[in-house]
DNA sequence: ACATATCGTCTACGCCTGCTTACGATCTAC
DNA sequence: GTAGATCGTAAGCAGGCGTAGACGATATGT
């Protein structure tokens, strides 16, 4: 058979990394959707609910739950836009951060582990790659 | 902020790929797992039911869907294995090799056009990188 | 002042998902 | 031959998903 497609290979490598980093995120009380929303929160500043669900390519109507529930555990807050009251602006909380930074370590060397088989030069080209399509096709 | 993480480049880029996919799978009549279970029956001979669901990594009882719709379509068969009547052996008519290696064409036209940007050393380390790092957690 | 639009929220819809249970047909072990 | 396991199938369940519609609060254009 010819090479296996792009498709499948990385269907196959999201799998896996995402059985790695799942007990990472249990062990913090987070899901999937509340890391995703954290990191989101912590690259870009001040964004609205409507700009942050964009930003993780969540549904607006789903990030409320997620947002509802970090709130209440004190890792974010939502405050009214002074410039404009209808929007409501998303920070981490200190609380937050540390949770994050906490999930980042260890999920960086999750990720380590997981391209340590690489050859090295193999590894720098296999992430350069990777960032360049990614920020391509924005 | 730090380099963004291996699971968030991948959902990214998987997004891309799909997203350019699905228009050449419209075209043929198929859905995602169409294709998937097309695939799989080409690389792998004679495999029962469970095993092309455990190949494809969907549900057993979610595959049978897509085989009769699949099968009504002409493009696959499924027959008792004479060594264990319970098994039911799925094969490629060659309809279904047919459609399966037009839409094999265009896949692999459009990731040599969406990789085409990148260094040549560096798409081919990607791509070895790639193979490598889903081979070994096989 | 008034009409129109936007933002966050809530509710409901339909679709897809994996998981579970049950069933008949069939194989295997004893 | 009888008991137990396995295969494909059907049906039902809870949960996730995006979308759409409605609503109050707020902003904007005229």
């Amino acid at each position: 058979m010819d090479r296996p497609e792009l498709g499948f290979l990385l269907s196959r490598l999201m799998r896996e990394v995402m059985a790695r980093e799942k007990p990472i995120l249990d062990a913090a009380g987070l899901e999937m959707w509340d890391y995703a929303v954290l990191t989101a929160l912590a690259d870009s500043d001040a964004p609205t609910q409507a700009q942050l669900a964009a930003a993780t390519g969540r549904d607006k109507t789903r990030l409320i739950g997620n947002l509802d529930r970090l709130e209440a555990e004190g890792m974010v807050v939502r405050q009214p836009d002074p410039a404009d009251r209808r929007n409501r602006i998303v920070s981490l909380t200190p609380a937050g951060s540390r949770v994050l930074r906490r999930c980042r370590e260890a999920i960086e060397a999750m990720e380590a582990e997981l391209l340590a088989d690489l050859d090295p030069a193999d590894r720098a080209a296999f992430q350069r790659a990777l960032t360049a399509l990614v920020e391509n096709d924005r």
